[in-house]
RNA sequence: GUCCCAGUAGCUCAGUUGGAUAGAGCAACAGCCUCCUAAGCUGUAGGUCGGGAGUUCAAAUCUCUCCUGGGACGCCA
């Protein structure tokens, strides 16, 4: 535990004390000490509501409650300089913030585990993400739906839960029986021959591509082949391929599965597994030739089909399945990231989960919103190159891997977004990637000039007493908050507080850099000790960016 | 029609478990490099938190209702 961590446990457990000893209520009636850091100055280092909290239970009015706490309060034990009541009865600490000082070698031993706690005590997650149909190039919500997964595994390891990163194949049902068709097609134009694109079939230029290279490799020889036995090959031939392709893609964004689960390995025994399970519980029935699963006691719209009436499944069947399989793995939780269109699709699940014995709660949907790119102040709606939808690879190539994640973890995962193709690029002010990088080239560049000057520091080697300037103690704040943010932006399963984390941290430095001189040959154990602590401002930079996936350059 | 998300400064968005005078970046305006990277800093200005009602010591936050924008509602996946 770090001493920010430390000393906010001793603060409120003083609290409760002072509030036992003034009598002003009894140690079971008292409620949760709330510390709060208050948005200003003004109002000291933290605050609590404690005295509003026990109006009811002392019977008196919070201002004279507050003053009663106060007067019972030790404030030599927990580095309290002054305590004053504010406003309609809060309880302001002032710190003597000097022992914030202390994090500074504490940091530079954990190096690139600084942050990390074991909050999550090993509890087992499952992320699953992307999950894109191997049926075309990855788009703009897909790169969403990577950025935000690969960030919040990241975040939800950091902060102590054992992750896992799941993408499922669609490799099964009509739509890969549609790849095989329109790889057909387009198999026999690039033989130029004629064969009919189905209407519902893939146009994309990948198609196109496997077609001639199944031309030039095997010439006509499936032209002559029975039709079955040609579909199969070309659907694991274009499975395969497209497969290839996404993990490329992906792997090139940052972003490794541990596991990639195949939709089809369920029709061996799983799925009837399923099925069984739900019969036996009685969720099940027959009407019009179909088989139907109760959802609607669950809270759905109405019930739904597992078996449609000629005999195949439904998408929603073998997702049932899979869903059992997750949890038969030993998950305690698991996440789906979703694209906003599967919205409707939550209740249906969740209500399956139920029917099948297992808790709903336990499944946590994470809906992304729409991505919308603008350039030129403009909805961008086709790609220029291809006039289609615009890929992933594309965004990247034009933008940079850095900006793009770091835009898609800015926002929200539940906010519309707009992404601003000018923003992006433009290495000016106005970029917030290039705001936190530079924070961090910087003190790289200061770093460097102070090996030139051959001055070296460690850790258990520091005068910390000559760390005492506002700037610093603001700088030694935020950098002790980093831990609990991780905690933060796992629970509520919301990454974006990791880049408000990055742009704040960011914002402090280079306001400290503006105000106090680092490297001073006249006093070198000063300059040692703010040496070590803009080293640990460079760690905690480095590692909250690295957990949204983005470089942290030496240079700029 | 039912459901989900959003509505906060000119723009893009934060806003902790309900807390004090609602924050940041950009844009605007005024300053700061003989000094560790000016991709930076300091300051000024800018708001009926979509409207209304309620809950309470206290509401951007909770409840109800209405308005606006986006999306979902298949024996598709």
């Amino acid at each position: 535990m770090c001493v920010v961590a430390q000393i906010e446990q001793q603060l409120k457990e003083e609290i409760k004390n002072a509030v036992l000893k003034a009598g002003l209520a009894e140690e079971k009636e008292l409620p949760d000490v709330i510390l709060e850091t208050p948005k200003e100055k003004v109002h000291g280092d933290y605050s609590t509501n404690m005295a509003m909290q026990l109006a009811r239970i002392a019977k008196k009015a919070p201002r004279q409650i507050a003053e009663e706490i106060i007067a019972q309060f030790e404030k030599e034990k927990v580095h309290v300089e002054k305590i004053e009541v504010a406003g309609p009865g809060f309880i302001n600490f002032f710190m003597d913030n000097h022992y914030l000082t202390d994090l500074i070698p504490d940091i530079l031993k954990q190096g690139g585990t600084y942050g990390k706690t074991d909050y999550g005590k090993g509890e087992k997650i499952q992320v699953e993400f992307v999950s894109a149909n191997p049926t075309g190039d990855l788009h703009l919500g897909h790169a969403r739906g990577a950025a935000v997964g690969d960030a919040l595994s990241n975040i939800l390891s950091a902060a102590g839960y054992d992750v896992t990163r799941e993408y499922y194949i669609n490799d099964a049902g009509s739509q890969i029986r549609n790849l095989a068709l329109s790889i057909e097609a387009r198999y026999f134009e690039a033989l130029g021959m004629e064969k009919e694109l189905p209407e519902d079939g893939y146009r994309g230029q990948d198609i196109i591509e496997i077609g001639k290279e199944l031309a030039e490799k095997y010439g006509d020889k499936y032209v002559h082949m029975p039709e079955e036995e040609r579909l199969k090959f070309f659907r694991d031939y274009g499975l395969k391929k497209e497969m290839e392709k996404i993990e490329k893609d992906l792997a090139d964004y940052g972003v490794k599965f541990d596991v990639w689960f195949s939709e089809s390995s369920l029709y061996e025994s799983k799925i009837d597994e399923a099925i069984k399970v739900l019969d036996e519980k009685g969720q099940i029935y027959e009407k019009d030739g179909a088989l139907w699963l109760k959802t609607e006691q669950y809270g759905d719209d109405k019930d739904r089909v597992l078996r449609k009436s000629d005999g195949s499944y439904t998408y929603f069947m073998p997702d049932i399945a899979y869903h059992r399989d997750k949890f038969a793995r030993g998950f305690d939780k698991v996440i789906n990231i979703w694209g906003a269109d599967h919205h409707g699709y939550i209740a249906r699940m969740k209500a399956a989960m139920e029917a099948i014995g297992i808790d709903p709660e336990r499944l946590e949907v994470i809906i992304l919103q729409m991505v919308q790119l603008y350039k030129g102040g403009k909805k961008v709606k086709m790609s220029k190159r291809t006039g289609k939808a615009v890929t992933m690879r594309e965004l990247v190539e034009e933008v940079g891997l850095d900006a793009t994640r770091y835009f898609f973890i800015m926002r929200s995962p539940d906010t519309h977004l707009d992404f601003d193709l000018d923003l992006a690029v433009s290495e000016s002010n106005e970029n917030p990637v290039y705001y936190a990088q530079y924070a961090h080239a910087r003190i790289c560049s200061i770093l460097r000039q102070s090996e030139e000057l051959g001055i070296s520091f460690h850790a258990d080697n520091l005068n910390l007493d000559l760390i005492r300037e506002e700037k610093e103690y603001d700088l030694l704040k935020m950098l002790g908050a980093f831990p609990q943010v991780i905690i933060d932006a796992a629970e509520k399963r919301a990454p974006h507080r990791v880049t408000n984390y990055i742009q704040e941290l960011a914002s402090t430095f280079h306001s400290f850099y503006n105000a106090v001189k680092v490297l001073n040959e006249e006093n070198p154990e000063q300059t040692k000790a703010r040496l070590a602590l803009v080293k640990a401002v460079q760690i905690t930079l480095k590692n909250a960016l690295s957990l949204i996936g983005v470089q942290a350059p030496e240079r700029m």
